[in-house]
DNA sequence: GCCTGTGAAGCTATTCACAGCT
DNA sequence: AGCTGTGAATAGCTTCACAGGC
Protein backbone atom coordinates (compact mmCIF):
# COMPACT_ATOMS: atom_id res chain seq x y z
CA UNK A 1 0.00 0.00 0.00
CA UNK A 2 1.24 3.30 -0.75
CA UNK A 3 1.58 5.35 2.34
CA UNK A 4 2.02 8.52 0.33
CA UNK A 5 -1.72 8.45 -0.72
CA UNK A 6 -2.72 11.07 1.48
CA UNK A 7 -0.78 13.80 -0.14
CA UNK A 8 -0.03 12.66 -3.99
CA UNK A 9 -1.20 15.00 -5.73
CA UNK A 10 -1.38 13.18 -9.34
CA UNK A 11 -3.94 10.79 -7.47
CA UNK A 12 -6.39 13.44 -6.91
CA UNK A 13 -9.25 11.72 -6.16
CA UNK A 14 -12.77 12.94 -8.73
CA UNK A 15 -14.53 15.81 -6.59
CA UNK A 16 -17.71 13.69 -6.54
CA UNK A 17 -16.35 10.59 -4.82
CA UNK A 18 -14.84 13.28 -1.88
CA UNK A 19 -18.30 14.05 -1.44
CA UNK A 20 -19.55 10.77 -1.11
CA UNK A 21 -16.75 9.80 0.86
CA UNK A 22 -17.78 12.33 3.56
CA UNK A 23 -21.45 11.53 2.99
CA UNK A 24 -20.81 7.94 3.90
CA UNK A 25 -18.63 8.35 6.63
CA UNK A 26 -21.39 10.17 8.13
CA UNK A 27 -23.73 7.83 7.48
CA UNK A 28 -21.16 4.81 8.99
CA UNK A 29 -20.54 6.73 11.93
CA UNK A 30 -24.13 6.55 12.35
CA UNK A 31 -24.23 3.09 12.15
CA UNK A 32 -21.57 2.51 14.27
CA UNK A 33 -23.75 4.19 17.16
CA UNK A 34 -25.98 2.44 16.34
CA UNK A 35 -24.08 -0.67 17.05
CA UNK A 36 -23.59 -1.87 13.42
CA UNK A 37 -20.04 -3.45 12.49
CA UNK A 38 -20.93 -4.72 8.73
CA UNK A 39 -22.82 -3.02 5.97
CA UNK A 40 -22.87 -4.10 2.75
CA UNK A 41 -22.34 -1.93 -0.34
CA UNK A 42 -26.22 -2.20 -1.57
CA UNK A 43 -26.80 -1.50 1.83
CA UNK A 44 -25.08 2.01 1.98
CA UNK A 45 -25.96 2.83 -1.47
CA UNK A 46 -29.58 2.63 -0.91
CA UNK A 47 -29.08 4.87 2.01
CA UNK A 48 -27.67 7.47 -0.02
CA UNK A 49 -30.07 6.90 -2.87
CA UNK A 50 -27.33 5.73 -5.52
CA UNK A 51 -26.06 2.36 -7.17
CA UNK A 52 -24.07 -0.21 -5.03
CA UNK A 53 -21.62 0.32 -8.01
CA UNK A 54 -20.80 3.41 -7.17
CA UNK A 55 -19.58 2.73 -3.92
CA UNK A 56 -17.80 0.10 -4.44
CA UNK A 57 -16.27 1.87 -6.79
CA UNK A 58 -15.61 5.00 -4.59
CA UNK A 59 -13.94 2.39 -2.05
CA UNK A 60 -11.87 0.92 -5.36
CA UNK A 61 -11.00 4.74 -6.12
CA UNK A 62 -9.37 5.39 -2.59
CA UNK A 63 -8.11 1.65 -2.27
CA UNK A 64 -9.86 0.48 0.44
CA UNK A 65 -11.59 -3.53 0.33
CA UNK A 66 -13.02 -5.40 2.37
CA UNK A 67 -10.96 -8.54 3.73
CA UNK A 68 -14.37 -10.61 4.52
CA UNK A 69 -17.36 -10.85 2.42
CA UNK A 70 -19.50 -9.98 5.10
CA UNK A 71 -20.21 -6.41 4.17
CA UNK A 72 -17.29 -3.88 5.07
CA UNK A 73 -16.40 -3.27 8.61
CA UNK A 74 -17.93 0.02 9.29
CA UNK A 75 -15.98 1.22 11.84
CA UNK A 76 -12.19 0.12 9.46
CA UNK A 77 -13.80 2.11 6.65
CA UNK A 78 -14.62 4.97 9.33
CA UNK A 79 -10.85 4.85 9.65
CA UNK A 80 -9.93 4.79 6.13
CA UNK A 81 -11.73 7.49 4.85
CA UNK A 82 -10.60 9.15 7.53
CA UNK A 83 -6.84 8.67 6.01
CA UNK A 84 -8.24 10.43 2.91
CA UNK A 85 -10.28 13.06 4.03
CA UNK A 86 -8.40 14.03 7.09
CA UNK A 87 -5.26 16.04 7.87
CA UNK A 88 -3.83 13.92 10.77
CA UNK A 89 -3.29 16.49 12.44
CA UNK A 90 -6.48 18.47 11.87
CA UNK A 91 -6.96 21.83 10.09
CA UNK A 92 -8.66 25.03 11.21
CA UNK A 93 -10.54 27.02 9.41
CA UNK A 94 -12.23 30.71 9.57
CA UNK A 95 -14.96 32.39 9.21
CA UNK A 96 -15.97 35.64 7.65
CA UNK A 97 -18.73 37.67 8.53
CA UNK A 98 -20.82 36.11 11.84
CA UNK A 99 -24.14 36.52 10.57
CA UNK A 100 -26.84 34.00 10.75
CA UNK A 101 -25.45 31.87 8.13
CA UNK A 102 -22.11 31.86 10.29
CA UNK A 103 -23.59 31.01 13.78
CA UNK A 104 -26.02 28.07 11.20
CA UNK A 105 -22.60 26.25 9.97
CA UNK A 106 -20.75 26.66 13.49
CA UNK A 107 -24.03 25.17 14.99
CA UNK A 108 -23.75 22.33 12.46
CA UNK A 109 -20.32 21.85 13.36
CA UNK A 110 -20.74 21.56 17.47
CA UNK A 111 -21.26 17.94 18.32
CA UNK A 112 -19.55 16.57 15.01
CA UNK A 113 -16.32 15.45 16.12
CA UNK A 114 -14.18 16.74 13.47
CA UNK A 115 -10.84 17.01 12.56
CA UNK A 116 -12.12 20.27 11.48
CA UNK A 117 -12.23 23.14 13.80
CA UNK A 118 -13.72 26.71 13.60
CA UNK A 119 -11.26 28.62 15.67
CA UNK A 120 -11.87 32.36 14.58
CA UNK A 121 -14.96 34.54 13.48
CA UNK A 122 -13.88 37.85 11.55
CA UNK A 123 -17.09 40.56 11.54
CA UNK A 124 -16.63 43.92 12.07
CA UNK A 125 -19.96 44.69 13.90
CA UNK A 126 -18.45 46.03 17.16
CA UNK A 127 -21.99 43.68 18.88
CA UNK A 128 -19.82 40.71 17.63
CA UNK A 129 -16.24 41.71 17.89
CA UNK A 130 -14.70 40.64 21.27
CA UNK A 131 -17.30 38.35 22.15
CA UNK A 132 -17.68 34.97 21.74
CA UNK A 133 -20.38 33.68 19.19
CA UNK A 134 -21.81 30.76 18.49
CA UNK A 135 -18.85 29.04 20.67
CA UNK A 136 -16.10 30.77 18.77
CA UNK A 137 -14.42 33.93 19.28
CA UNK A 138 -15.08 36.80 16.83
CA UNK A 139 -12.21 38.86 15.89
CA UNK A 140 -12.02 42.37 14.30
CA UNK A 141 -11.92 41.90 10.62
CA UNK A 142 -9.01 44.28 10.40
CA UNK A 143 -6.78 41.70 12.67
CA UNK A 144 -7.68 38.91 10.06
CA UNK A 145 -4.07 38.89 8.58
CA UNK A 146 -2.47 37.95 12.19
CA UNK A 147 -4.96 36.49 13.56
CA UNK A 148 -5.62 33.88 10.88
CA UNK A 149 -1.36 33.67 11.30
CA UNK A 150 -2.13 33.10 15.12
CA UNK A 151 -4.60 30.09 14.66
CA UNK A 152 -3.36 28.71 11.72
CA UNK A 153 -6.29 28.85 9.92
CA UNK A 154 -5.93 27.12 6.32
CA UNK A 155 -9.69 27.21 5.34
CA UNK A 156 -11.74 29.97 5.13
CA UNK A 157 -15.49 29.73 4.97
CA UNK A 158 -17.00 33.24 3.86
CA UNK A 159 -20.10 34.41 4.38
CA UNK A 160 -19.50 38.67 4.41
CA UNK A 161 -21.87 40.15 2.59
CA UNK A 162 -21.56 39.79 -1.37
CA UNK A 163 -20.86 43.87 -1.36
CA UNK A 164 -17.89 43.34 0.51
CA UNK A 165 -16.25 40.30 -0.77
CA UNK A 166 -14.24 41.22 -3.19
CA UNK A 167 -12.11 42.93 -0.67
CA UNK A 168 -11.74 39.70 1.27
CA UNK A 169 -9.50 38.29 -1.22
CA UNK A 170 -6.70 40.27 -1.03
CA UNK A 171 -6.14 39.73 2.79
CA UNK A 172 -7.18 35.79 2.23
CA UNK A 173 -4.99 34.85 0.11
CA UNK A 174 -2.16 37.05 2.23
CA UNK A 175 -2.52 35.02 5.11
CA UNK A 176 -1.68 31.83 3.24
CA UNK A 177 -4.98 30.40 3.58
CA UNK A 178 -5.02 26.97 1.42
CA UNK A 179 -8.97 27.05 0.48
CA UNK A 180 -12.11 28.93 0.44
CA UNK A 181 -15.77 27.81 0.82
CA UNK A 182 -17.61 30.81 -0.85
CA UNK A 183 -21.30 31.59 0.38
CA UNK A 184 -21.17 35.11 -1.08
CA UNK A 185 -23.37 35.27 -4.54
CA UNK A 186 -19.88 37.06 -5.52
CA UNK A 187 -17.81 34.71 -7.88
CA UNK A 188 -14.35 35.74 -6.79
CA UNK A 189 -11.03 35.54 -8.37
CA UNK A 190 -8.52 33.78 -6.19
CA UNK A 191 -5.14 32.72 -7.44
CA UNK A 192 -5.75 29.17 -9.12
CA UNK A 193 -3.08 27.59 -6.07
CA UNK A 194 -6.15 28.50 -3.55
CA UNK A 195 -9.23 25.90 -4.04
CA UNK A 196 -12.87 27.59 -4.00
CA UNK A 197 -15.63 25.92 -3.81
CA UNK A 198 -18.35 28.37 -4.74
CA UNK A 199 -21.64 27.56 -2.95
CA UNK A 200 -24.96 30.23 -3.81
CA UNK A 201 -28.04 29.54 -2.24
CA UNK A 202 -29.91 31.80 -4.24
CA UNK A 203 -28.75 29.37 -7.99
CA UNK A 204 -29.29 26.49 -5.79
CA UNK A 205 -33.01 27.36 -4.99
CA UNK A 206 -33.09 28.42 -8.77
CA UNK A 207 -31.95 25.18 -10.08
CA UNK A 208 -34.44 23.06 -7.75
CA UNK A 209 -37.43 25.61 -8.60
CA UNK A 210 -36.44 24.77 -12.33
CA UNK A 211 -35.82 21.10 -11.73
CA UNK A 212 -39.37 20.96 -9.91
CA UNK A 213 -41.20 22.46 -13.34
CA UNK A 214 -38.93 20.92 -15.48
CA UNK A 215 -40.08 17.72 -15.39
CA UNK A 216 -43.79 17.27 -16.04
CA UNK A 217 -43.46 14.02 -14.64
CA UNK A 218 -46.05 12.43 -16.58
CA UNK A 219 -48.78 10.85 -14.24
CA UNK A 220 -47.48 8.17 -11.51
CA UNK A 221 -48.30 4.49 -11.77
CA UNK A 222 -51.46 3.97 -9.66
CA UNK A 223 -49.49 1.31 -7.81
CA UNK A 224 -47.13 4.22 -5.68
CA UNK B 1 -52.27 10.77 -23.92
CA UNK B 2 -53.42 13.65 -25.86
CA UNK B 3 -50.39 15.91 -24.46
CA UNK B 4 -47.42 13.96 -26.11
CA UNK B 5 -44.54 12.40 -24.27
CA UNK B 6 -42.31 15.04 -25.66
CA UNK B 7 -43.19 17.61 -23.95
CA UNK B 8 -42.32 15.66 -21.03
CA UNK B 9 -38.91 17.65 -19.63
CA UNK B 10 -38.57 17.99 -23.65
CA UNK B 11 -35.42 19.51 -23.46
CA UNK B 12 -34.02 19.46 -19.79
CA UNK B 13 -30.59 21.08 -19.96
CA UNK B 14 -28.00 20.31 -18.54
CA UNK B 15 -27.80 20.95 -14.21
CA UNK B 16 -24.63 22.84 -14.76
CA UNK B 17 -25.79 25.20 -17.23
CA UNK B 18 -29.03 25.91 -15.15
CA UNK B 19 -26.94 26.94 -12.54
CA UNK B 20 -24.38 29.21 -14.28
CA UNK B 21 -27.69 30.51 -16.25
CA UNK B 22 -28.93 31.60 -12.41
CA UNK B 23 -25.26 33.14 -11.78
CA UNK B 24 -25.16 34.85 -15.32
CA UNK B 25 -28.67 36.25 -14.43
CA UNK B 26 -27.38 37.67 -11.23
CA UNK B 27 -24.64 39.28 -12.89
CA UNK B 28 -26.19 40.66 -15.72
CA UNK B 29 -28.20 42.30 -13.36
CA UNK B 30 -25.66 43.65 -11.78
CA UNK B 31 -24.21 45.10 -15.14
CA UNK B 32 -27.41 46.31 -16.00
CA UNK B 33 -27.78 48.23 -12.60
CA UNK B 34 -24.05 49.75 -13.76
CA UNK B 35 -25.80 51.23 -16.76
CA UNK B 36 -24.38 48.30 -19.36
CA UNK B 37 -26.18 47.56 -22.21
CA UNK B 38 -24.46 44.96 -23.75
CA UNK B 39 -21.62 42.30 -23.29
CA UNK B 40 -19.23 39.71 -24.38
CA UNK B 41 -18.56 36.30 -23.96
CA UNK B 42 -15.84 36.20 -22.43
CA UNK B 43 -16.21 39.12 -20.41
CA UNK B 44 -18.85 37.51 -18.64
CA UNK B 45 -17.01 34.37 -18.88
CA UNK B 46 -14.21 35.75 -17.07
CA UNK B 47 -16.33 37.47 -14.20
CA UNK B 48 -17.52 34.19 -13.29
CA UNK B 49 -14.01 32.13 -13.99
CA UNK B 50 -15.14 30.36 -16.29
CA UNK B 51 -14.25 29.99 -20.41
CA UNK B 52 -16.16 32.13 -23.31
CA UNK B 53 -17.41 29.01 -25.18
CA UNK B 54 -18.99 27.53 -21.83
CA UNK B 55 -20.82 31.10 -21.61
CA UNK B 56 -21.30 30.41 -25.54
CA UNK B 57 -22.36 26.75 -25.31
CA UNK B 58 -24.31 27.28 -22.48
CA UNK B 59 -26.71 30.20 -24.33
CA UNK B 60 -26.56 28.01 -27.56
CA UNK B 61 -28.29 25.23 -25.61
CA UNK B 62 -31.13 27.49 -24.37
CA UNK B 63 -31.18 29.16 -27.71
CA UNK B 64 -30.59 32.12 -27.37
CA UNK B 65 -28.21 34.08 -29.88
CA UNK B 66 -27.44 37.52 -30.00
CA UNK B 67 -28.61 39.69 -33.10
CA UNK B 68 -25.71 42.14 -33.08
CA UNK B 69 -22.10 41.65 -33.09
CA UNK B 70 -21.12 43.48 -30.29
CA UNK B 71 -22.22 41.25 -27.23
CA UNK B 72 -25.23 40.59 -25.87
CA UNK B 73 -27.69 42.66 -25.17
CA UNK B 74 -27.64 42.48 -21.37
CA UNK B 75 -31.40 43.00 -20.86
CA UNK B 76 -32.33 40.60 -23.53
CA UNK B 77 -30.94 38.08 -22.20
CA UNK B 78 -31.51 38.80 -18.51
CA UNK B 79 -34.88 38.14 -19.89
CA UNK B 80 -34.41 35.17 -21.95
CA UNK B 81 -32.58 33.07 -18.86
CA UNK B 82 -35.82 34.30 -17.58
CA UNK B 83 -37.64 32.93 -19.38
CA UNK B 84 -35.70 29.52 -18.93
CA UNK B 85 -35.45 29.88 -15.50
CA UNK B 86 -38.79 30.77 -14.05
CA UNK B 87 -42.16 30.08 -14.25
CA UNK B 88 -44.39 33.00 -15.41
CA UNK B 89 -46.29 33.29 -12.16
CA UNK B 90 -44.08 32.97 -9.85
CA UNK B 91 -43.32 30.12 -7.50
CA UNK B 92 -44.20 29.61 -3.58
CA UNK B 93 -41.35 28.50 -1.76
CA UNK B 94 -41.49 27.06 1.73
CA UNK B 95 -38.66 26.68 4.77
CA UNK B 96 -38.89 24.26 7.09
CA UNK B 97 -37.23 24.92 10.62
CA UNK B 98 -37.06 28.53 11.05
CA UNK B 99 -33.29 28.73 12.79
CA UNK B 100 -30.21 30.78 11.71
CA UNK B 101 -29.82 28.89 8.59
CA UNK B 102 -33.39 29.60 7.19
CA UNK B 103 -33.07 33.02 8.69
CA UNK B 104 -30.00 33.37 6.50
CA UNK B 105 -31.61 32.27 3.28
CA UNK B 106 -34.79 34.56 3.74
CA UNK B 107 -32.73 37.21 4.03
CA UNK B 108 -30.69 36.65 1.07
CA UNK B 109 -33.82 36.71 -1.20
CA UNK B 110 -34.68 39.73 0.76
CA UNK B 111 -33.69 42.77 -2.27
CA UNK B 112 -33.40 40.02 -4.84
CA UNK B 113 -35.81 40.08 -7.51
CA UNK B 114 -36.82 36.73 -7.94
CA UNK B 115 -40.03 34.75 -8.96
CA UNK B 116 -38.82 33.07 -5.75
CA UNK B 117 -40.80 33.69 -2.93
CA UNK B 118 -40.85 32.28 0.76
CA UNK B 119 -44.27 32.59 1.85
CA UNK B 120 -44.52 30.13 4.59
CA UNK B 121 -42.09 29.06 7.38
CA UNK B 122 -42.95 26.28 9.56
CA UNK B 123 -41.03 25.46 13.06
CA UNK B 124 -42.53 23.75 16.53
CA UNK B 125 -40.75 26.02 18.52
CA UNK B 126 -43.64 28.54 20.32
CA UNK B 127 -41.37 31.35 20.11
CA UNK B 128 -41.56 31.79 16.61
CA UNK B 129 -44.88 29.83 15.69
CA UNK B 130 -47.43 33.02 14.93
CA UNK B 131 -44.84 35.42 14.69
CA UNK B 132 -43.40 36.39 11.51
CA UNK B 133 -39.53 35.90 11.03
CA UNK B 134 -37.34 37.26 9.07
CA UNK B 135 -40.16 38.44 7.28
CA UNK B 136 -42.33 35.70 6.51
CA UNK B 137 -45.25 33.93 8.91
CA UNK B 138 -44.30 31.31 11.07
CA UNK B 139 -46.48 28.30 10.98
CA UNK B 140 -46.95 24.99 13.65
CA UNK B 141 -45.50 22.27 11.86
CA UNK B 142 -48.75 20.44 12.62
CA UNK B 143 -50.28 22.60 10.30
CA UNK B 144 -48.05 21.99 7.57
CA UNK B 145 -50.11 19.97 4.96
CA UNK B 146 -53.28 22.36 4.57
CA UNK B 147 -51.07 25.60 4.89
CA UNK B 148 -48.31 24.42 2.04
CA UNK B 149 -51.78 23.93 0.07
CA UNK B 150 -53.54 27.26 1.08
CA UNK B 151 -50.11 29.09 0.44
CA UNK B 152 -49.76 26.58 -2.88
CA UNK B 153 -46.24 25.53 -2.19
CA UNK B 154 -44.35 23.75 -4.52
CA UNK B 155 -40.62 23.93 -3.15
CA UNK B 156 -39.40 23.55 0.03
CA UNK B 157 -36.06 24.68 1.65
CA UNK B 158 -36.04 21.52 4.73
CA UNK B 159 -33.63 23.29 7.41
CA UNK B 160 -34.60 21.20 10.37
CA UNK B 161 -32.77 19.27 12.83
CA UNK B 162 -31.40 16.32 10.31
CA UNK B 163 -32.47 13.88 13.31
CA UNK B 164 -36.16 14.85 12.74
CA UNK B 165 -35.87 15.45 8.79
CA UNK B 166 -36.71 11.94 7.66
CA UNK B 167 -39.96 12.43 9.24
CA UNK B 168 -40.79 15.20 6.92
CA UNK B 169 -40.90 13.60 3.66
CA UNK B 170 -43.97 11.93 4.02
CA UNK B 171 -46.01 15.47 5.10
CA UNK B 172 -43.98 17.32 1.94
CA UNK B 173 -44.77 14.46 -0.34
CA UNK B 174 -48.27 14.41 0.72
CA UNK B 175 -48.37 17.90 0.43
CA UNK B 176 -47.73 17.86 -3.68
CA UNK B 177 -44.26 19.45 -3.68
CA UNK B 178 -42.04 19.07 -6.57
CA UNK B 179 -39.02 20.44 -5.06
CA UNK B 180 -36.68 20.13 -2.13
CA UNK B 181 -33.75 21.69 -1.07
CA UNK B 182 -32.11 19.60 1.58
CA UNK B 183 -29.86 21.60 3.81
CA UNK B 184 -29.60 18.38 6.17
CA UNK B 185 -27.17 16.31 6.59
CA UNK B 186 -29.79 13.11 6.10
CA UNK B 187 -30.27 11.58 2.81
CA UNK B 188 -34.39 11.54 2.42
CA UNK B 189 -35.81 8.81 0.01
CA UNK B 190 -38.51 11.17 -1.65
CA UNK B 191 -40.21 9.42 -4.58
CA UNK B 192 -38.82 9.97 -7.55
CA UNK B 193 -40.76 12.76 -8.91
CA UNK B 194 -39.87 15.24 -6.81
CA UNK B 195 -36.58 16.42 -7.64
CA UNK B 196 -34.16 16.63 -4.54
CA UNK B 197 -31.09 19.02 -4.33
CA UNK B 198 -28.92 17.50 -0.94
CA UNK B 199 -26.94 20.51 0.39
CA UNK B 200 -24.76 19.48 3.12
CA UNK B 201 -22.39 22.03 4.78
CA UNK B 202 -19.97 19.57 6.56
CA UNK B 203 -20.12 17.62 3.20
CA UNK B 204 -18.43 20.79 1.14
CA UNK B 205 -16.41 21.97 3.99
CA UNK B 206 -14.58 18.58 4.06
CA UNK B 207 -14.36 18.80 0.34
CA UNK B 208 -12.37 22.55 0.53
CA UNK B 209 -10.71 20.88 3.23
CA UNK B 210 -9.50 17.85 1.20
CA UNK B 211 -8.56 19.98 -2.02
CA UNK B 212 -7.02 22.71 0.09
CA UNK B 213 -4.37 19.77 1.31
CA UNK B 214 -4.62 17.57 -2.03
CA UNK B 215 -2.77 19.95 -3.80
CA UNK B 216 0.81 19.79 -1.86
CA UNK B 217 1.23 22.49 -4.20
CA UNK B 218 4.72 23.42 -5.55
CA UNK B 219 5.07 26.00 -4.47
CA UNK B 220 3.51 28.77 -2.73
CA UNK B 221 4.09 32.23 -4.13
CA UNK B 222 6.31 34.01 -1.28
CA UNK B 223 6.02 37.06 -2.72
CA UNK B 224 3.10 39.16 -2.67
C1' DG C 1 -9.16 41.60 -36.45
C1' DC C 2 -12.35 40.15 -32.87
C1' DC C 3 -16.59 38.37 -32.24
C1' DT C 4 -20.32 34.37 -32.12
C1' DG C 5 -22.05 29.54 -32.98
C1' DT C 6 -21.09 24.75 -33.25
C1' DG C 7 -19.32 19.91 -34.83
C1' DA C 8 -16.00 17.09 -33.05
C1' DA C 9 -12.75 15.73 -29.69
C1' DG C 10 -11.59 15.15 -24.96
C1' DC C 11 -12.37 14.47 -20.25
C1' DT C 12 -15.04 13.11 -16.14
C1' DA C 13 -18.34 10.32 -13.92
C1' DT C 14 -21.56 6.64 -13.81
C1' DT C 15 -23.34 2.28 -15.09
C1' DC C 16 -22.99 -2.33 -17.34
C1' DA C 17 -21.45 -6.74 -17.28
C1' DC C 18 -19.02 -10.22 -15.60
C1' DA C 19 -15.09 -12.70 -13.22
C1' DG C 20 -13.83 -14.36 -8.73
C1' DC C 21 -14.66 -15.46 -3.88
C1' DT C 22 -16.85 -17.49 -0.16
C1' DA D 1 -26.99 -17.75 -3.87
C1' DG D 2 -25.07 -13.29 -2.91
C1' DC D 3 -21.33 -10.53 -2.43
C1' DT D 4 -17.05 -7.64 -4.06
C1' DG D 5 -13.80 -5.67 -7.56
C1' DT D 6 -13.04 -3.99 -12.08
C1' DG D 7 -12.46 -3.58 -17.44
C1' DA D 8 -15.34 -1.79 -20.83
C1' DA D 9 -19.18 0.93 -22.33
C1' DT D 10 -21.98 4.87 -21.75
C1' DA D 11 -23.66 9.22 -20.46
C1' DG D 12 -22.68 13.96 -19.19
C1' DC D 13 -19.93 18.02 -19.50
C1' DT D 14 -16.14 20.96 -21.21
C1' DT D 15 -12.80 22.43 -24.39
C1' DC D 16 -10.74 22.52 -29.12
C1' DA D 17 -10.82 24.19 -33.43
C1' DC D 18 -12.70 26.41 -36.91
C1' DA D 19 -16.48 28.37 -40.00
C1' DG D 20 -18.90 32.57 -40.76
C1' DG D 21 -20.20 37.55 -39.85
C1' DC D 22 -19.39 42.24 -38.79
Amino acid sequence: MTTDAAHTAAKRLPERTIERLSEYRRMLLECLGQGRTHIYSHELASMHGITAVQVRRDLMLIGFSSDTKKGYDVEVLIDFIGTILDSPAGLNVGIIGMGNLAQAVTHYFNGKRSKLRITAAFDIDPEKVGRTVAGVPCYHMDTFTETAHKHDIRVIILTSPSSVAAGMVEPITQAGVRGVLNFTSTPLNFPADIYVEDYDIITLLEKVAYFSKGGPLPSVTAGE
